[in-house]
DNA sequence: GCGGAATAGTTGAAAGTTCTATCATGTTGG
DNA sequence: CCAACATGATAGAACTTTCAACTATTCCGC
């Protein structure tokens, strides 16, 4: 490869504070929910599926909006499903589908914990930041966003 | 708790865009990293070390500077160490401490491997943002990572 | 200098993730 | 219609990360 485009001391910063922002803020977030005996996942899951009519989601669908492999998303539904709560459900539609159900546990975790969560959310980034931050950073992410999306 | 203070359309989008484009992100840089037998953890590792005077960093402050744990570090290591990469020293001034120093052929995958590195972190990043949001990015960021540090 | 607390690091088992193979069902072109 | 290919999902093995316990050393107060 001919003389490399370094970073620099700009690119550098910038991109090693999102690593590191986010790195320390997963960290935070997980010790907060681990409280209520959930993990970061877990609590993705949960909001994927509280978010959808019938509270529930086809596995393919959710793997997507999570964006993980099929195969981690199932070991994590049949972890959760052990947790009491998910359940899966046949598809009637296409026969080789199956949906991620919220149980009525799984809903009431939710509403239990999504305001610590929020707070925590806050506390630890969105308060942290101006309105004008925070639309900045929707405005640089959402190109890189789509542009990742693209690649698969 | 009170009525939760829910986060706006604004928090939201610029939240979530976070989340989403560090999955792809990173996901992405390990596959083209993949191609020299490296995950994005190696990596990091050696870009650590091969900063320091002597290519050599007490396991401690690799673990710090790294922002894992140190037992992760540990294991993480070993494996590096298996591969080649890296070596554990004794340390002369603290006898319970550890060197991990970058071996020979650690240091000849780095300088083999950082170009293309660096040209994937611009392709899906850098060279995607304006400077203009890079250095708001960085603003946005270190008073995060400020108070994230100062929670230990 | 001695006993207790703190620090540096490792270990092994358990929990979680990735990778690859597999099974069942669906879709499509001849 | 039916063979071949595509899709949805899971299972198990291999690998990585976490958690708790442990060893060895250093620091601190008396």
């Amino acid at each position: 490869m001919s003389t490399p485009r370094w970073l620099t001391t700009t690119e550098q910063r910038a991109w090693r504070a999102h690593l590191a922002v986010h790195k320390l803020l997963m960290h935070r977030l997980g010790i907060d929910l681990q409280e209520f005996g959930l993990s970061v996942n877990d609590y993705e899951i949960l909001v994927n599926l509280s978010e959808c009519p019938g509270k529930r989601m086809r596995m393919s669908d959710l793997a997507d909006a999570t964006i993980q492999s099929r195969s981690r998303l199932s070991h994590q539904i049949s972890r959760m499903e052990a947790a009491g709560l998910v359940t899966r459900e046949d598809c009637p539609d296409d026969r080789r589908g199956t949906f991620a159900v919220l149980t009525e546990e799984g809903w009431a975790t939710m509403q239990r914990v999504a305001p610590y969560h929020v707070a925590s959310v806050r506390d630890h980034f969105v308060d942290l930041l101006t309105d004008d931050q925070l639309e900045a950073l929707e405005q640089a992410y959402n190109p890189i966003l789509e542009h990742l999306k693209s690649l698969r």
